[in-house]
DNA sequence: ACTTGCATACTTGTATGCAAGTATGTCAGC
DNA sequence: GCTGACATACTTGCATACAAGTATGCAAGT
């Protein structure tokens, strides 16, 4: 067991948790884990260096989220990408991040808006460096300040939450230059609107921007059928 | 330490966790663990019968619910009432069921609608027997039947979910015999304008309808201005 | 009387041990 | 060679022991 690791963990409160949870989730996001991988609660612990506890506690999240299935007395397994599970996000993305960029156009003051232009700024710099990581860091970073200012900032803290599978799909889909470009566009549509105070137009733009991801899913349901429930 | 219980729930699967979950969450949100109470997870695990270890896993999922807070090394504590807490649990509940009813209106078949008058009568039912319980029982079963229609079955649960705070506002505005016959011709509305596949009036009925427990609010707040934060 | 420092009794966070159930490999018997 | 039973080595769920930090009360000093 790695005791530095330990050591140095120990001293702070209720950081294992957290931390475990954070990698946990991105391991399987990104499919490092695979879909349908067993996952031991035991290996996870040596692995990361903390003890059992902190991991139960983190999967038990991950249940809630549906990025893994727990059999009592069988194993713990990654969840494959279900349809389902896939549509439900969907839904549940389209509900919170629509309904919060109405409000956002309502009470977005000039300087709110100066905030989301810079963000798209910043989308397309990292757009001609390539820089893929960064441009989806900025993707998030709009989705989230669009529902920071509705003032109902939970919205996107439920979004992601529930966005486990969408951002399985984002993921394997990633290299992809044209539809990057796109999004770009998609989003100045949807900021352009939040100024132009149309809330409708905000809103419709949003949705047809946040139904995109889902057009990668035939391809990657036939390049890795394996990663598919059924 | 009631060995009993103990025992008797070893032998089902994970069934503690559950159980300790449903049991907290219904203390408080009824109330009788008032708002700002000091919880103690050795105090709770004597007096459930079981070990910290399934009280904590509910604890932290109450947090996640922000029904309670948890203070490393100095005490977890009930949530007192917050109006953000109310805000965003009203705005998470109206995007998810009033998307929900949308695609239910286009999608209900007319057994479901004959399943919807059913859960209206019995409320109608309840109401003129007094059965309060039994009364939001299908008041639940209502909202809960509109969004499994949506085929979004999560968007009721991710609701109840987010809907703790408003719930403690709903039982403590419990008598109110006026108010309750409002709702069941509210609740007739909405199935009115989804039998009649009017997406926009089953919308806005429903929006109306949800937003009718926040005017109990005042109320509770004079008359127990504890239990609220600030 | 008041303040200050310390012992103590809490708290939660983490680690670990035990119980119960399941899959699997191995060996005996046919 | 094939089949079936059993030992074994896993799994998760729960209980408990230990670590570390905080509040509190008491006692001693000013």
């Amino acid at each position: 067991m790695d005791m530095q690791i330990s050591i140095s963990e120990r001293t702070n409160g209720g950081a294992a948790r957290g931390r475990v949870y954070s990698l946990l989730r991105d391991a399987i996001v990104s499919s490092e884990f695979h879909p349908g991988q067993r996952l031991s609660e035991k290996d996870l612990a040596n692995r990361l260096g903390v003890s059992r506890t902190p991991i139960r506690e983190a999967l038990v999240r991950l249940r809630d989220d549906r990025l893994v299935e727990i059999v009592p007395q069988l194993g713990t397994y990654v969840s494959r990408i279900s349809h389902q599970a896939i549509s439900d996000a969907q839904f549940v993305r389209e509900s919170l991040e629509c309904a919060a960029v109405r409000v956002a156009t309502e009470q977005a003051g000039e300087e709110d808006l100066a905030a989301l232009d810079a963000i798209v700024r910043s989308q397309h710099e990292a757009y001609r460096s390539q820089d893929i990581d960064r441009f989806y860091f900025f993707d998030d970073e709009l989705h989230r300040t669009l529902c920071d200012l509705s003032s109902h900032g939970i919205a996107w803290s439920l979004s992601q939450r529930a966005s486990g599978h969408l951002n399985r799909i984002r993921r394997l889909s990633m290299t992809l230059p044209d539809y990057v470009h796109e999004m770009i566009e998609e989003h100045e549509t949807v900021v352009g609107a939040v100024r132009r105070r149309q809330p409708e137009e905000a809103e419709q733009a949003l949705r047809e921007h946040l139904r995109m991801v889902l057009t990668a899913l035939p391809d990657i349901e036939q390049e890795h059928p394996e990663y598919f429930q059924r």
